[in-house]
DNA sequence: CCACGGATTGGCT
DNA sequence: GCCAATCCGTGGA
């Protein structure tokens, strides 16, 4: 078990730098969600970077609007939303105010309080057998693990609640780099970026 | 006010 | 592989 008392916080100088930068970057780190005093962390292990610039996939390509109004503050905070009626999706705001960036976190390998994402995703004190990865590989599956909600949207990353620790370097050709999922709009642009052979990554 | 569609998931074929 | 569930945010009237 990685030790995260010797693992430094991120600070906002790594978030206010480019999207697709601190999506690459993002990968390795520590996801920590503190409740009481629960942990719940993991490793990121797949992201999708979205620019509102030049991205009609990203919420922040019309207009700015109430949903998505933490995009367009300065990075290190969190953007959560509700999407199909059911899910909600997990965000890194990244780059300079005004930006209209951010990072999807989609695939998270759990580290801290397993158990309690167990019963948190399935209701259960024990993992299904035929269930093994299916605990943080999705989206919408990292935020019910991870009691990710509403109440979360625009927590700054920088506090002691949610925040990203430091961890190992990642080296370049262990991040395999392809186009996005799910999305109708924008495609081609290749900036999902994934651990290579991980098991914890949502699809392939 | 109302209609529409979605950065997903899970269950069924 | 296909598709329904489900409801909030958005935009047009």
């Amino acid at each position: 078990m990685i030790d995260l008392k010797k693992l430094s916080k991120l600070n906002k100088n790594f978030y206010i730098r480019d999207v697709n930068i601190v999506a690459k970057n993002l990968l390795g780190k520590i996801f920590v969600h503190n409740i009481g005093f629960k942990k719940l962390s993991g490793i990121i292990v797949e992201v999708e970077a979205y620019d509102g610039s030049i991205d009609k996939a990203a919420h922040t390509f019309i207009a700015k609007t109430k949903r998505n109004e933490i995009m367009f503050e300065q990075g290190g905070f969190l953007y959560v939303y509700f999407t199909y009626g059911a899910h909600f999706c997990c965000n890194i705001v990244t780059g300079r105010k005004d930006a209209g960036t951010a990072v999807l976190i989609r695939g998270i390998e759990p580290l801290d309080g397993i158990e309690k994402m167990i019963k948190n995703r399935f209701g259960l004190s024990e993992l299904p057998k035929n269930k093994k990865f299916n605990l943080t590989n999705g989206p919408g599956k990292i935020c019910q693990a991870f009691e990710i909600n509403k109440s979360h949207y625009g927590i700054n990353l920088t506090g002691n609640e949610i925040y990203l620790l430091e961890n190992k370097k990642i080296k370049d050709k262990e991040i395999v780099t392809t186009t996005r999922i799910g999305i109708k709009k924008s495609i081609d642009l290749p900036w999902r970026y994934y651990l290579k052979d991980n098991p914890h990554v949502s699809k392939k």
